[in-house]
DNA sequence: CCTACCGATCGGTAGG
DNA sequence: CCTACCGATCGGTAGG
């Protein structure tokens, strides 16, 4: 209505963008998310849009920052309250594999698919994405270590490869559901971490 | 030159821009790949490059076929020779690994990268890397049954469920190399695999 | 295989 | 936050 909004007014105006970017984003990827298409969806202009970002690498950043926050909510955040160590190693993996299993994006992971996007392009999107990874590599290697040095692991385990290999699981998780869209795909990824992190709802040790 | 090529040059044309068309698609994706820059690089109108496809989306469909010819020849082909079941089994991953060292797609792995970006396009690319993967998954599963068959593998073997691993073993390393230039992946990933197939290397089983 | 062209859309700016 | 506009580029076609 008025050309002038109000500060409050311009911050709904400005995450309403955002979660639209993410959600276009998710499907179309962040090349794909152009000024033009969004102006459209939201029903404002294309300089309106623009306005709150001032350019198209700026409005990716902040996507991927709106991302990155959906993701901390829905992965780190439910197991704040699960035991340190393996418990909550294993909470933070099932959190992971219904994230993926619930498609809380809906063109599937947001990071995966910016980083097969941008891996080969130079740029502030690249660095962004490149940090997002590490800080979750960090937050698994973390939990990792508090296993081990709990002797949930063993003493042997290669922590760097362990998250390695549970990275994998959850990328081939992701890609049977986008590309195969396979509904069995999650409890094949829930019986592949069991293996890998010991079955809490089996009896036994946490190695087979 | 001349505006009429011989039907050999026409082919040479064609092959000439289907290579150069999977080098700046395994770098920009599929759709990153334009027909205006296409034809700047090989000195070419568009119209002269697009006269050999007929549209992008043949142009997308050839270069998709090109780039399994390239894996078929670096990966399953190299096998033939190795005996059947386990120990070609660990040859075709060892090849795998090594096709994703060497960067033989400067951009990384084409089809994990393909698949990203359409899957959530309904079309005949997305049909044509789902059955690029099919296959694939199909030609890992032969080569597990036959280890199970042989005994070279338990009994109790989730033969899905190992393919699935695999599979994701590959992807972790495709996204180490490429997003992180990580230099150890490789080594990394070399681990991973032996320790899930048993290390011809080591004495002992194969099976930790 | 070329030139010359089409309408559509891109990111972005000027000015209000 | 808008209208009106910019040059560049997109996939594709006509005609040769």
């Amino acid at each position: 209505m008025s050309p002038r909004k109000s500060v409050a007014e311009a911050m709904g105006t400005r995450a309403a963008i955002l979660d639209r970017s993410v959600a276009v984003a998710s499907k179309e990827g962040l090349e794909g998310l152009t000024i033009g298409r969004l102006a459209a969806e939201l029903g404002m202009s294309k300089s309106g849009v623009l306005g709150h970002f001032g350019s198209k690498e700026a409005l990716q950043l902040a996507a991927l920052g709106r991302a990155g926050e959906v993701f901390r909510a829905e992965v780190w955040e439910p197991v704040v309250a699960v035991a340190p160590g393996l418990p909550r190693l294993r909470a933070l993996c099932a959190a992971w594999v219904s994230y993926l299993e619930r498609q809380v994006f809906p063109g599937g992971c947001f990071f995966v698919a910016a980083a097969h996007e941008f891996d080969g392009r130079p740029g502030a999107v690249r660095d962004a994405v490149e940090s997002l990874f590490d800080a979750w590599r960090a937050r698994l290697l973390k939990e990792i270590g508090r296993a081990v040095a709990a002797g949930e692991l063993p003493e042997s385990t290669d922590q760097a490869g362990l998250a390695f290999e549970l990275t994998g699981l959850a990328m081939a998780l992701n890609h049977a559901i986008q590309l195969h869209r396979d509904p069995e795909a999650a409890a094949c990824a829930r019986r592949a971490f069991a293996a890998r992190l010991g079955d809490p709802a089996k009896a036994g040790g946490d190695h087979p």
